[in-house]
DNA sequence: AATGAATGAGACTTCATTCAT
DNA sequence: CATGAATGAAGTCTCATTCAT
């Protein structure tokens, strides 16, 4: 978790004010938040304690409070970082001359390759909906224009059909989101691999029988 | 809500040895369910507070020991209810003679209504995955089971594939979540009838051209 | 328990306004001394309940305040009677024809057997001390007072040393009440019967060494 | 009070992980010591509220969980500690070259003096027979022991009967509670020495009517 | 007289946040 | 900046006692 959390670690948020002034101060903010994602991670927003944070991070209880106003904000941060890294890992394997159901499969292969990495970062989120529910809707709506905006190149391309609308991009992104709960995170009894073939089929030609099969 | 959620009281679970045993108790159990649902719906789980549901009920703090050992005892046994009343809806409109895409259809539709009318148990479920993991996961698995049930039965009949597995059935439930979620609970911009074509058309086709468009 | 707590059933104390007036009334508050005795023994004053109380004696919550006033007076009665138990038990096997030394030795023989017979009622005595001290110290009082009786008297008839006071008969009492609270209560791993002994011969001649022996 | 009970304060339990650990910590975990004591003594465990102990300490009622775990960790504290401190004091006096009757006048006295001066400890000792009756059975257990340990040496060197065992300390030890409860902690209306001397006698010739005399 | 539901004061305990060092 | 003690509001739960049936 150590070097993967590390890259976790939220930006300074346009609202907190508290900025470290020193490497030390950079160092110390930066174990907070590691800490914080472990905590809120394992035991969820209101069984995490601050000084369960501080308490991972090996600083003292009070210096929670040199770099973050309160609990909500640490979570705000952590909400609002992950929801980042997950885009920016959706496209990480995603190359310009793919076909727009490669480039599909492959979003969908690298999401949950992240969520069997991450799966606090789930946890998190979801949790959002009670604690950030800003957050939460943002994550969403801003991952499920993100799948829009691949549909319709794809549609644009006619290799998906013309009528793509939000609708289609809600629809995929549930489906991906459910796939990567049960098999990812819940357990991983199936190959993902497998999973992501069904989802590329489902894709393709829907669950109906095809004459050409 | 009351008529609607007085529907929803869940009955004594097994292991809760608090059962009335005057109808006045009867009554007063009923109205502290009630209005935990409302609680728990609104507030989510950690905001809500024992006083807050006794004092919707228009009870004494201590009645709600009378009935109920816990705070999460109440979550528990409305969580399960709440699932058993979602299956129960589900099922509400489906026909012997339909065909396999129609009952998905009928389904899909009996969901988006129950969504609709039941904001509060969408919140409510979603937060057992914090409070109540059993059953959070419990909910959802026999929810695939039975959407897994159906879909077989459609390629028995030959009209789905044959090859259709749980991935499936995962697949359509989290499209099905999400298309509720996005277009019942949190906003009405567009009438589910038009969700509910393009869902369908997705099991049919995938989202794929056809040379027959 | 039940054969020999019935015995044990207090009176209706002089304050007590709630004398029942049928038989049926006398069966249940019987019942409810019973059940007090068994719960206040096993549990402590203020680990007992009334709900226990009244399951024990199966009858209804309500029913109690039919017959008592409160969980303290219901306690009172019972440290009362008990305490009138032992002293009338202290006097059973004693004859008039024993000497002082055979009386002291019947007295605490007895109070051996009822210990062991009914541990229960020393929690219930000694609690006493911090629920209703009045009645603790009343208990120990009388006890002394009956035992230096009977020391005085064994003085007059030149068995005992003329000067007897009042501080003999703390002491006889203190080590009858410990040998007691050890040898019968905590664990009977020694015959009371020597215990007996060992006190009888302290009484004779104290702990030093006699030229005698 | 405050220059008696401070002396009085609990070490930390082995099991006890909240140690202060700056100066002010220390001194507020002795004051909220020296408060449980006063409220312990003066209202009985049950009586007894961790807000009327913070209250007395002049602290926040928060604050008492900084050092202790619960009401019932104090009070355990308070027990094993207090008697440590009988045991300590009833060696206070005793000198090497005493005769072994001298020895236990001295013991006793010693304890008359602590009774006196300490009424409060010996209400929660007692108590603990209801909160904790293992403190209560090891402190009496181990009393008892080091009176055998010493009658066991008056045999020795010839002074006491050659066949003391565990019951003669028992009884020694019952007799000298009684007697202080009786004259130092519910009344002094006699002095104490006199009471001792009774005590001695008792050892040295029991009651009965010695020849000699 | 009996039943069992209703009441509500009061206790313990947690923990985010503030503050003194 | 770091530290850890101090604070106190708020919440859950218990249970003796009262009341309606």
């Amino acid at each position: 978790m150590d070097m993967k959390s590390r890259d976790m670690r939220a930006p300074n948020g346009p609202s907190s004010g508290k900025v470290p002034r020193t490497k030390r101060g950079e160092r110390t903010r930066a174990k907070l938040l590691d800490a914080a994602a472990q905590e809120f991670g394992e035991k969820g927003f209101h069984e995490a304690s601050i000084s369960g944070i501080t308490q991972r991070a090996g600083t003292a209880l009070g210096s929670f409070y040199t770099y973050f106003d309160s609990k909500d904000e640490i979570f705000r941060s952590l909400v609002r970082h992950m929801s980042e890294q997950v885009k920016v890992n959706a496209y990480s394997g995603i190359k310009e001359d793919m076909t727009a159901l490669q480039t599909e499969r492959t979003a969908l292969a690298a999401f949950f390759r992240f969520a069997r990495d991450h799966k606090e970062i789930y946890r998190i989120i979801d949790e959002a909906e009670f604690v950030d529910p800003e957050s939460y809707r943002l994550h969403y709506e801003k991952t499920a224009e993100r799948i829009l905006g691949r549909l319709r190149k794809g549609a644009e391309s006619g290799e998906f059909r013309p009528d793509i609308e939000e609708a289609h991009a809600w629809a995929v992104m549930g489906m991906n989101v459910f796939l990567g709960m049960r098999y990812c995170v819940w357990s991983q009894d199936e190959p993902t691999d497998h999973i992501a073939d069904v989802a590329e089929e489902f894709l393709r030609n829907g669950i109906c029988r095809k004459s050409a099969d």
